[in-house]
DNA sequence: CTCCAATCTTGTCAGTGTCAAGACTAGGGC
DNA sequence: GCCCTAGTCTTGACACTGACAAGATTGGAG
């Protein structure tokens, strides 16, 4: 840990995650956040700029968390959905984040977002043909519809908790013949 | 047109929705929504108290037009799906606070929430046995979770807009045999 | 005509995001 | 050893915001 704090970037990135997961996007507080990290209150300015600064590179983590959970889900289109529910509702405010642009600067999570997309769309390459349907395309937007909805009504308390604690009857209902 | 404005408060919720689906609604300000209407800073606090107030007045406001749209829709769950696709296109800005707990009161929001679900089920209930599949329970959640993340997705920016055009493919997925 | 309740205004306060300027620290070149 | 530069954080300030209190204005009921 260099100076005086050390790392202040990831602290400051925990913290906002937590605040975030808890009050939301619209109530969080750059002054609060170098509060609790100890430090003063334009602290957080020095490494991400402004706030938009801040919430661009926690939908980046999110875009790259997203990424690793659905590669390490491996190739089963059913299990990356899966994984992209639980990765929701593991990091609810980076997910929040990542899908409302007006929080954050579009033009520099190019990369990371393009990460996760391969994953995705990987996932969807490995399944058998039949069960794609005859526009595969379609299929995809459907699967990405289904699971997204799942994991947004989740988080917004819209489904009971027997139904989030296993989303795969859910899913399987998209692909069941 | 009563007093000095009249209809003030239709104007700010009116308002609200344009600032919200332009800039989301953490950037909004209550100050610039006065302001915009031609009022001094403090009139929006008599008719809503706060800004949670506004909000739920906002999300009330988008459950009564769900509910309608809806109904209105008819029995069938597909058009069902397409109408809550169609509200959520139209009316962002509500459908964006309306799924965020924390932008608003909850426990002022319960009887029109309550005539959206009804509208809902409604839908599920005129469909014919066979498509519910064993569990007509789970599939309603995955009806709701393909339509919700459809729109929500769209929303973000997420889907090419001839996919948007006509959501009707992507949900036929769901159901087809 | 009077009075009242609803509506809106003015004034104020603490809290926030952002900027500018300065202070401190660590580590490398000499 | 020393300096000096780049990176990190602090202090101070400003405009803006949400909220509250107190007062002004208005339309309408009686």
């Amino acid at each position: 840990m260099g100076y005086h704090h050390g790392d202040l970037r990831r602290t400051l990135l925990a913290t906002a995650a937590e605040a975030i997961a808890e009050t939301g996007p619209a109530a969080l507080s750059l002054r609060d956040l170098a509060r609790r990290a100890g430090v003063s209150h334009a602290a957080p300015a020095h490494h991400f700029g402004d706030k938009l600064g801040l919430l661009t590179a926690l939908a980046i983590e999110g875009y790259e968390l997203l990424a690793e959970a659905l590669t390490a889900a491996g190739g089963d289109i059913l299990d990356a959905g899966v994984a992209y529910i639980r990765f929701a509702m593991a990091h609810p405010a980076h997910f929040e984040v990542m899908f409302h642009p007006t929080l954050y600067r579009e033009d520099e999570i190019g990369p990371a977002r393009d990460a996760s997309a391969a994953a995705l769309q990987a996932g969807l390459a490995n399944r058998p043909a039949p069960e794609l349907g005859p526009d595969p395309q379609l299929t995809g937007y459907a699967a990405w519809s289904i699971v997204h909805g799942f994991a947004t009504l989740a988080l917004a308390g819209n489904l009971p908790p027997e139904v989030v604690a296993d989303p795969r009857p859910v899913i399987r209902l998209l692909f069941a013949k």
